[in-house]
DNA sequence: TTGACAATTCGTTATCTGGCGAATTATAGT
DNA sequence: ACTATAATTCGCCAGATAACGAATTGTCAA
C-alpha cells in the first residue's frame, strides 16, 4: 500500500508527468530535462529523486552527466502498470506533442552548451 | 493533461485509495465509508468530492442517503485504466483484506445506527 | 593539484492539502 | 409547518510540497 501511494504521489504533478513522457523516447541527461521543464536544476533534481524513489525511474552515471530512464521490465508490476497508464493517457495529447517537438531541438543541441546556459540563470 | 493530473492527485492519498478499494465490492453509503475510514464526515465528504470531480466516482441519491460507486464502463479510458491499476496494486495486500473484513461488519449493521453513532462524535 | 562544472543537498518561502468542528442544505417523518 | 438527521460546505489550523538560490559533492581536464 505504501508503495502504491508513493507511486500515485509521484504521478500527481504536472512536471513529473511531463518528465515521464519525455523519457518514453529514451534516456535523457538531467540538463536536457532541466531545459525542457524550464525549471531550476535543483527543482528538477528533486522531482527526479522522487520519481526514482517511487521506482518509476532509474539513473545511470556517465562521468559528470547523469542519465535517467524509465523503469524497465524488471520493475514491479505496480510500477509498470503506472507507466503504461501515464503513457496511454498522455501520448495523444497536444502537450505531449509540443514536448516531443521541443525535445527534438534540445537533443540536437550540445549538452555542454545547455549546461552553460543554465549556469547563467 | 489536466484530467490526468487530477486523476493522479485523486489517487495520491491513502484514504482515497482505501475508499476506491472498498467500492470495488459495490456502492456504499457515505455513513458506511465514514465508519470504515474512522474520519470525520466532513473530511470523508471532501475526499468523495475530489474523487468524483476526477471522474473516478459517481453518486446516487436515495432520500437522505447518498451512495457512491466506482465510475462505470461509460467513463473515459483514463479513468477506467486508473481504477484497474489501483485494483491490481491493492487487491492482494493485507490492508485491503482487513478493510474487506471490516466492511462486512459495517454493511451488516443498520445504516441509521451508524449515523447515530457518528453524530455523537 | 587545481579549476571548472554537472548534479545534488540544504535552507527558506509561498502555496496546497488533509484534518476537524460549526454552520448550512436538503429530505423524511411527525 | 416543524423537527430530526444525512451529507455538504465553510472557516480554520498544522503539516506537506514545489519552487528558488546558495552551498556542497564528485568528476573531468588543464
Amino acid at each position: 500500500m505504501d508503495k502504491t501511494v508513493a507511486i500515485a504521489k509521484a504521478l500527481a504533478d504536472r512536471t513529473r508527468l511531463r518528465v515521464l513522457m519525455a523519457l518514453t523516447g529514451g534516456e535523457l541527461c538531467v540538463c536536457q530535462i532541466v531545459e525542457l521543464s524550464a525549471l531550476a536544476p535543483s527543482t528538477v533534481s528533486k522531482h527526479l529523486q522522487l520519481l526514482t524513489h517511487a521506482g518509476l525511474l532509474a539513473a545511470r552515471k556517465d562521468g559528470r552527466w547523469i542519465y535517467y530512464r524509465l523503469a524497465d521490465k524488471g520493475a514491479p508490476e505496480g510500477v509498470r502498470g503506472a507507466l503504461r497508464w501515464v503513457s496511454k493517457c498522455l501520448s495523444e495529447g497536444p502537450e505531449a506533442a509540443a514536448d516531443r517537438k521541443a525535445l527534438e531541438k534540445i537533443i540536437a543541441r550540445d549538452r555542454e552548451a545547455l549546461c552553460r546556459i543554465q549556469a547563467k540563470r
